[in-house]
DNA sequence: GGGCTTATTGTACAATTAACACTATCTTTG
DNA sequence: CAAAGATAGTGTTAATTGTACAATAAGCCC
């Protein structure tokens, strides 16, 4: 083996995780930031990031600033991409895993924390200019998640354990930016028998309850050993 | 800013670009391996890569990687995932960001150089053991591929500027690991309109030649401006 | 009870996919 | 030069899936 020290000049960087929270609350996809409060990029609009540990794995990493940042375990998250501009970050060379997570919004409790100052929900449509490069990572997770959502039942990680058919419907509408027909919808999603049927309904609403549903994990399963693709559709473009 | 020296302690790893080379020959889809001359891993069959310069950006390091191994430029590139397990590197924390690249066989002239002391074309269902985690690398990148190939018109990037409907049916069976149906392919390729007819055939083979086609970029491009989406499936499962 | 609001359901037509077999064209060989 | 061998090329039908579309049901509020 070569002398570990012909290769020192490489070991001079530093790599961090940075988390694209989504959550879906009032009919919006929205994502977690943090406001910094400190240089660079003082008072602006983050991701929820830190240097990951020198024995850490990336996805613990990634997992340790959710649980630090939102107090969550366990929840979904998928690596989307890495980036590595030389000049993204003012302390030297620091290059950036992200990562996207799903969250049902009602579990999060954000808590402020060292470099955060403030922790606040933000609809994706509507977010100022972020820290470091932090816009382009939202918008090349976005870009993720609208793909997958298409063709693994994630969508239920955004919601609450028990939901109604419209909301679903309504997700898929926040993240797709589209319409969906109604019928169509509903019609695709109960024929792939992967939603159990709670047999109750809303309460407190002002019109007629809708009936709540739960994602069946274990009929999923069973029908991913039997080689089913789950797939919805964005529809017709106009 | 708070010193950049309170940071120090995180600016200890390395990272490296790992190419995931795809080819297609003889029918088969294979990657192109160099064999290590050194320690670790001595003698085993390894993926092209390299450390990233500390200017360097990502992308850039991945061509410089395939310039500098098999003297191409301006190839299909894509980022696939990045590895990072704290052990998987004997020198230190090295993570590595994995690309897989899409070139034409023919025009690869593959050079030994430095680490490489062979450079070699393998079948991706006939790699042995890997050095470090590059199997576990291989295998994410080709289930990229393979899901790539279905939403973006890349196959033709292994493929020599002509070529015949056959070639690239047994490209994406290959690929995937189907047979597909010979009209139906046909039928649908031809009609997204995606290919040039070069207007000649194959020469010096001892049956009826086949027709000449090239991709039509322009065509793509000018369908892709209308909202066009490429797709091919690989058929229903038996 | 009437009005308001959202939930729920079915049908007909269009488009796409899947299954399937024969003829055409070239080379090689006897 | 005829026959054999090999792959190219092509069209139709049935089944499935996607799309468009509107009336009735069930609860709440007044």
């Amino acid at each position: 083996m070569p002398p570990r020290e012909s290769f020192n000049a490489y070991f001079k960087s530093a790599f961090t995780v940075d988390n694209v929270i989504f959550g879906f609350d009032e009919g919006k996809l929205k994502i977690l930031l943090i406001r910094r409060n400190e240089e660079p990029y003082d008072n602006y609009w983050a991701l929820p990031g830190y240097f990951v540990m020198q024995d850490e794995d990336l996805d613990a990493a990634a997992q340790r600033v959710l649980r630090e940042m939102v107090g969550l375990e366990n929840v979904y998250l998928e690596q989307v991409h890495t980036f590595g501009a030389p000049g993204r970050h003012d302390f030297g060379r620091v290059i950036t895993v992200a990562y996207y997570s799903l969250v049902k919004i009602a579990d999060v409790s954000p808590k402020a924390s060292g470099v955060a100052q403030e922790v606040m929900w933000h609809p994706v449509q509507d977010l100022g200019e972020l820290a470091f490069d932090h816009g382009e990572i939202v918008s090349v997770a976005l870009n993720r998640l609208k793909r997958s959502i298409r063709t693994r039942p994630i969508g239920f990680e955004l919601l609450p354990p028990a939901f109604t058919l419209t909301d679903l419907q309504h997700l898929y509408e926040a993240i797709w930016e589209t319409d969906l027909e109604k019928r169509n919808f509903r019609k695709k999603i109960l024929s792939m028998d992967l939603l159990k049927d709670l047999g109750r309904s809303q309460e407190g609403v002002a019109h007629r309850p809708a009936k709540l549903y739960s994602f069946d994990e274990d009929r999923y399963q069973a029908l991913m050993d039997e080689g089913f693709n789950f797939e919805l559709r964005e529809g017709k473009r106009k």
